[in-house]
DNA sequence: ATGATTTATTAGACTAGTCTAATTATTGGG
DNA sequence: CCCAATAATTAGACTAGTCTAATAAATCAT
């Protein structure tokens, strides 16, 4: 996951009206950007395309789950950075917070895991607020946490008789690709498709199933 | 003065090549930053036209007075910021001088300042480098200092008598933007223009002429 | 001092992120 | 339910920074 620094702050835009319970619509994200919505709709479909947000003319963009794994790390740099900064340098608002958006963009996995051990591993901010959990890495997924119509590639699947063959014999195997194309009610059941066949995974198979969001 | 980032890396990479008494030439530039050569050349004209360099293609780029100015800060800054994270964060190499190169570009007068009240003044970073001192603001310069094909703006003249007389008669006041065209043997006059008339400057009344360079 | 090699320059094209102007959808108030 | 206001979308254009391919200029080695 490489994103844009512009990528990033559409990104936390939306995870930022999602915690105040508001729909990223078109407009309110472009008036909180300081762009033009022609702007956000090109950025909202290339982050769809990216597998970090669903947009939906009505419902507004909203973050999948690999997106908001996105969102949180940002927001763990974020916060982290602020704590430092006013902890050892005594930076007061607003300095500290402008400087901790630019810097979140900027500063490296390592470089914020020193800084989270110099800090003893704080679970709040100075402004109360929880500091989310590291999560670094490729991240994986149960297959039944991906929303539908975000394309993942399979990592493993950890099946055995009739299970086992019904995978093999349908090609779905560690290293294809796929995306959900449908969920059943109650998620007892998940259509999903390579573009090539439909094939009908249960609730509970779905769950074992490791996969990673894949970027187009 | 609002270099991008890009700019930034260019007046970097032609400060370090002037400190080991190399030409910045642009196949070298070329090679330092990673990029192809028109690229640079396409860039070197940019910065002619803001006044961070002059560019002749024997002698290669050559930072103006203004030019030295800014890549000193990012120098400076780039120090401060190492010297920060080895002795808060205990951070190495490499990963001390990659954190420093993105933060530098970054981080404001403000928060740096903060880091040199922190560290308490010092004037070398950690690996023995002189930390440059600050000279935030819209810097002056004395007009004899200015380049040739430089353009300033005018922002006192100290004048009295004929001096004073002679520059009114030639509209060369405060406010009005003028370039050095040629300067005399040993420095002894200078010839300006404002694309209207041409005008000599004495020594003596160059140094008392305050400036600042302007980007068109 | 001339031909080979290297370097600089031009011309034209591409990408990401942005815009404006015009058009099409959606929505909410009488 | 219809129309006016608002929001979404399309189409087309711009900028900064980059590229490749082709040409021109400089340098260097015999």
């Amino acid at each position: 996951m490489d994103l844009s620094r512009t990528q990033q702050d559409y990104i936390k835009a939306i995870w930022n009206l999602d915690q105040l319970d508001k729909k990223a619509k078109m407009k309110v994200v472009a008036d909180i950007l300081l762009v033009k919505p022609p702007t956000v709709l090109a950025m909202f479909r290339q982050l769809s395309k990216l597998g970090i947000i669903s947009y939906d003319k009505r419902e507004g963009a909203k973050l999948t789950v690999a997106g908001r794994g996105e969102a949180e790390q940002l927001i763990r740099k974020h916060r982290l950075i602020e704590t430092f900064l006013r902890s050892v340098l005594k930076i007061e608002e607003p300095l500290l917070h402008d400087e901790a958006e630019k810097l979140e963009h900027v500063i490296s996995d390592q470089l914020i895991m020193k800084i989270d051990e110099y800090l003893n591993y704080p679970s709040t901010d100075p402004h109360g607020s929880i500091i989310p959990l590291s999560r670094v890495g490729d991240i994986q997924y149960a297959l039944h946490e991906v929303e539908p119509d975000i394309p993942f590639k399979i990592i493993q699947i950890p099946m055995a008789g009739k299970e086992k063959n019904y995978c093999i014999d349908n090609d779905f195997l560690p290293g294809s690709e796929w995306k959900i194309k449908n969920v059943g009610p109650k998620n007892e059941s998940f259509l999903v498709t390579n573009s090539e066949v439909y094939l009908a995974i249960s609730d509970h198979m779905a769950e074992k199933i490791k996969v990673t969001i894949i970027r187009r």
